[in-house]
DNA sequence: ATCATTGCAAAAGCTTTGCATAAGA
DNA sequence: TCTTATGCAAAGCTTTTGCAATGAT
């Protein structure tokens, strides 16, 4: 049977001696439920129309437990504040994304690991885990965007 | 003969019908002198050290100047604010960070064009730019890390 | 003489934190 | 029962902004 994001996080709680609350269970379901990137706002909006009651300041007190898991990660740091997703059952992958309208392509490249082996062979890093997002203009925007300069 | 940092700036502050200032000189030549990377904060204390009064306004409202015309860029988002680095006149480079004490190291990675030209054809992007931090633990921290989880 | 830029202080945003109350274990 | 977690409001930080004064062109 297939180990659920809900499992992840309650063995993970007992382990480090933390509470199993409703709280911290709903934003785990909600972020689960949510297929797209989110932030702490957008997150705090979807459980309050929901009527689901969880303020604030314990889905900043959730995420870094999450993180910590390795349910979520942080995806970037733009508009002032931080973008997560969820990346419980997905396979490693990088982003590409559009320099004029933001559109997002999410894709896998066997490349990187090469790359990985070649630095722990060249600076003896154990290496962990690697970010790369990559810029560009998408089919649509081409000419627009780089005529513009930006 | 080499074009300066300085020179690409002032092209720049003409091109866009911008103010050569006093200030905003001060400050690219004390990003250009400092070899490492740096944050507002930091640039604010070494400028008001040697006396030389720019308000970290000014600084703020300098910097995406610089990122604009290409002479600095926003290497990371960590402890709560943006870290900067020159990359005028510096080939482009990747970040191997160890998870453990931070030491960083800089390098070149072709296969990352390799990537790059996969991506174009595969979802017809025109690719401008890739940014790519590789997390390990280096020589020095394995074990300690590792174990730890952290 | 114009009008952009500066510095200051205030404001704005996101995130963290102190504290009393609620509630897991 | 003993502690941890929650919610609220206040505080903390970084970054942005309004405005009068300064200074570049």
């Amino acid at each position: 049977m297939k180990t659920t994001e809900l499992q992840v996080f309650r063995d993970y709680i007992r382990r480090r001696g933390l509470r199993q609350t409703p709280e911290r269970e709903t934003i785990v379901r909600e972020i689960f439920r949510l297929h797209e990137h989110f932030d702490v706002d957008e997150l705090y909006l979807r459980l309050a129309q929901q009527d689901l009651k969880v303020s604030k300041a314990s889905i900043y007190r959730t995420l870094p437990l999450l993180v910590d898991c390795g349910l979520i990660r942080e995806v970037e740091y733009t508009d002032g504040h931080w973008h997560y997703e969820h990346i419980y059952g997905h396979p490693h992958h990088c982003h590409l994304r559009c320099a004029a309208c933001g559109r997002l392509v999410e894709f896998q490249e066997p490349l990187l690991f090469e790359i990985e082996k070649n630095l722990q062979e060249k600076y003896g890093y154990t290496i962990k885990d690697h970010v790369l997002t990559v810029l560009g203009y998408c089919p649509q925007c081409q000419g627009v965007g780089e005529a513009a300069g930006d």
